[in-house]
RNA sequence: GGCUCGGUAGCUCAGUUGGUAGAGCAGAGGAUUGAAAAUCCUUGUGUCGGUGGUUCGAUUCCGCCCCGAGCCA
């Protein structure tokens, strides 16, 4: 009996096509350990407005990577690399097959072709960094990060305030520039077999419509609640990612009387809309993926036949 | 029935002292190295409600008609 060889699967499309109803269907057939690729669903508490799966599911269907940041924290791509490695090499050293699924195509991007090494966030400079902002305007920043970095100047527009803000960051902390931080530490994709699935339905409309009827089933099954709940903590704000994710941001509004609920609604399956265009955007240029119309789980079971024969041998 | 105000991009509206029009939002395309469900860039031809008239020329002025809101009967 050989050992089998390190391989993972992706399953990747835009929001509200049915990644995660392929990847539990999956599931049930193959030797696999699912691990969440979500920016949204990492946070407890936030459950109806990012469409985590029910716990009766996820008892059912245990994923890795779901509710294990409180709100109040920042989760980064950087700490879903660190989580993920863990994970998966966990996954094959019991001999089976980790499947990566979700829709935050730079966690994706990170875990697979690597980061580089470079400071973490650092919150007090952030503050700092942007209470000057708030006194000169970002392209006054800019002009600054010029002066430190052209290279690194040139790459960014002049309002592209959350790039600048962190290359200084990176630049004030390192000492070094951007371009030297890259040189000194290549960024390593991952060692292992990947196989990658892509859903990019092309019936754009469609899919619009879903958002739509998905967001309404959200709000009937109690999600301005479930941010109301949220809101009574009164240690989050607007500023902090949890409470920037698609609907949450609008629902906070709402909260606060900054718009009406017909607006917030608007604004919010809008804002859906707009995630699932970057998804495509991400998706359209992905290397070696095998694009799938629709989340029909026997197109993937066909594609991974060798894979599962293999799994079967060992 | 009479009067008034509206009818301009998918939506909300601006504008043209007569030379066929432009913002915001939505939509589309792109970028993406510790916030990424984030952040940023690019992208605006539409019988200017319909129809006659005046005019070299009408979305703009005039008549009539249609639709909506309001007021008076």
């Amino acid at each position: 009996m050989r050992r089998m060889e390190k391989q993972a699967i992706f399953i990747m499309g835009p929001t509200a096509a049915g990644k995660t109803a392929l990847a539990m269907q999956l599931s049930q057939q193959l030797p696999v350990d699912l691990i969440s690729v979500d920016s949204a669903l990492v946070y407890k508490g936030m459950d109806i407005g990012t469409g985590k799966p029910s716990a009766a599911e996820l008892a059912q269907y245990p994923h890795q990577l779901i509710d294990i940041c409180d709100p109040s924290q920042a989760y980064s791509a950087a700490q879903f690399c660190t989580d993920a490695t863990h994970a998966m090499q966990q996954s094959w050293a019991q001999q089976r097959i980790p499947l990566l699924v979700g829709g935050t195509m730079l966690y994706f991007k990170a875990l697979q072709f690597g980061l580089s090494a470079l400071p973490t966030a650092d919150e007090e400079l952030r503050a700092q960094l942007a209470a000057e902002a708030q006194a000169q305007g970002w392209p006054a920043m800019h002009a600054k990060l010029h002066a430190l970095d052209p290279q690194a100047a040139q790459k960014f527009h002049p309002h592209d305030a959350q790039r600048i803000q962190r290359a200084l960051e990176i630049i004030i902390i390192s000492g070094k520039t951007l371009s030297e931080n890259f040189q000194q530490s290549v960024a390593q994709t991952l060692d292992c077999k990947i196989h990658s699935f892509a859903i990019i339905p092309a019936d754009r409309a469609a899919l619009h419509a879903t958002i739509e009827k998905r967001f309404d089933q959200m709000l009937a099954a109690g999600f301005i609640a479930e941010v109301e709940k949220l809101f009574a903590r009164t240690d989050l704000n607007p500023e902090l990612p949890a409470i920037r994710a698609v609907g949450y941001r609008q629902a906070w509004q709402y909260l606060t009387q900054q718009i009406d609920y017909a607006t917030m609604r608007e604004q919010a399956i809008a804002a859906t809309r707009q995630l699932a265009k970057r998804q495509y955007t991400w998706l359209r240029s992905w290397p070696d993926v095998q694009v799938l119309p629709n989340a029909d789980h026997k197109i993937v079971l066909k594609a991974l036949a060798p894979l599962l024969q293999c799994a079967r041998a060992s």
